[in-house]
DNA sequence: GTTGGCATTGAGTGATTACTAACAAGAGCG
DNA sequence: CGCTCTTGTTAGTAATCACTCAATGCCAAC
């Protein structure tokens, strides 16, 4: 009991303040709630919800990032980054589709960042948020060629299974089995193949 | 000359008035603005643009559809069913597996169209959208397996390269040409690939 | 221990938004 | 003409948003 400001914050008569970081800590931090909330609403979230998932004050996430428009792209960005590191990786392991196929299912286990993926694709409003996504999509063709050895096709038939399984992780297929027959049979269809590939 | 309105009007000294319309006529024309508008920017969008794009008042828009959120779903609705529509259609023709690629290329054309459906994949926060899109994406599924009698993993490539098409569309892929290379070979084996599907 | 810099906040501000309320104008009809 | 229903408007209102400003507390270096 040193000092007042811990009796009285446990209190709640002080106004809660957040404890003190690095400005660079803070922004990493600011990041990783901003794909959080940018994942759910896409640009059309706020500042304020950003601040509240990261607990600080919605001014500072203003001025750390200089704008929320700015906030977003290095949002996106990182994301896109992340993804082709991921799949840059895997096309180098033995066998590379198999690898590829993989790392791709367990990237979108992690919905956040799909969906913020995806909220980039039709972000063509930002030119530098259009231009990220292009190159993510470029580069997960790209690379599956390259590392594979694969024609064309197959790789075009690589990169548009995971565009459908983005599709249904964004539109929550798994969580609403049994609603509609058609769904239901994609998602059956689906979730062989992939166990198939996996074999 | 006949009125004074219409000189009036030409000089511009009388407040524009819209031309008197029948309610269900109007509501046609507001959804196809609607259309437009929240294809570019989603959900985002305001009720103040559909309303220019449809050049009457903005309360005219909210009072026709009740509210913002419900000329969304109606709109969104409007779109799903067209395409459910169509490509159910072209599953009856003689060669439905051909048919129904010619058709969905067709429909994508309509960017807006495309677009719009895209924002409701991601708008899952909207429980009655992620119906609709997900009732939308099996019948595309259901319709080519019971078109065409192609097992599941036919049905599902059907699927899954529209699902790539989309995302190509929605990212303009074709207008940025020369600016990624990985994003150059992919469109181009599209390109090539429906080109043969049409052959 | 004083000073200077960094992290962080509360309290605005002006702009925008969905939505409401009240009213105007014309068409059809007796 | 008068009455009413529908179409459409203008003028709000309360809420929300991104962003600004001035201040405050804290740490470290002198």
């Amino acid at each position: 009991m040193s000092s007042s400001t811990v009796a009285a914050e446990a209190v709640g008569k002080e106004p809660a303040r957040a404890v003190r970081m690095s400005g660079d800590e803070r922004r990493e931090q600011i990041l990783a709630a901003a794909r959080r909330v940018f994942a759910e609403g896409g640009f059309a979230a706020t500042t304020d919800e950003v601040a509240r998932a990261a607990a600080i004050s919605q001014p500072y996430v203003v001025r750390l990032f200089g704008s929320k428009r700015d906030l977003f792209v290095e949002t996106y960005r990182q994301a896109a980054d992340e993804v082709v590191a991921v799949l840059s990786a895997a096309a180098q392991e033995d066998d590379p589709a198999e690898a590829m196929g993989r790392a791709y299912l367990e990237l979108i286990e992690d919905r956040d960042l799909l969906r913020l993926l995806m909220h980039g694709f039709i972000a063509s409003a930002d030119d530098e948020v259009g231009r990220v996504a292009r190159h993510c999509l470029g580069e997960a063709y790209r690379l599956f060629v390259a590392g594979t050895g694969a024609g064309p096709d197959e790789a075009r038939q690589f990169v548009a299974f995971g565009m459908l399984l983005n599709v249904l992780v964004a539109v929550d297929a798994e969580a609403h089995r049994g609603e509609d027959g058609g769904m239901d049979a994609l998602v059956e269809c689906v979730f062989l193949a992939t166990r198939r590939a996996q074999a």
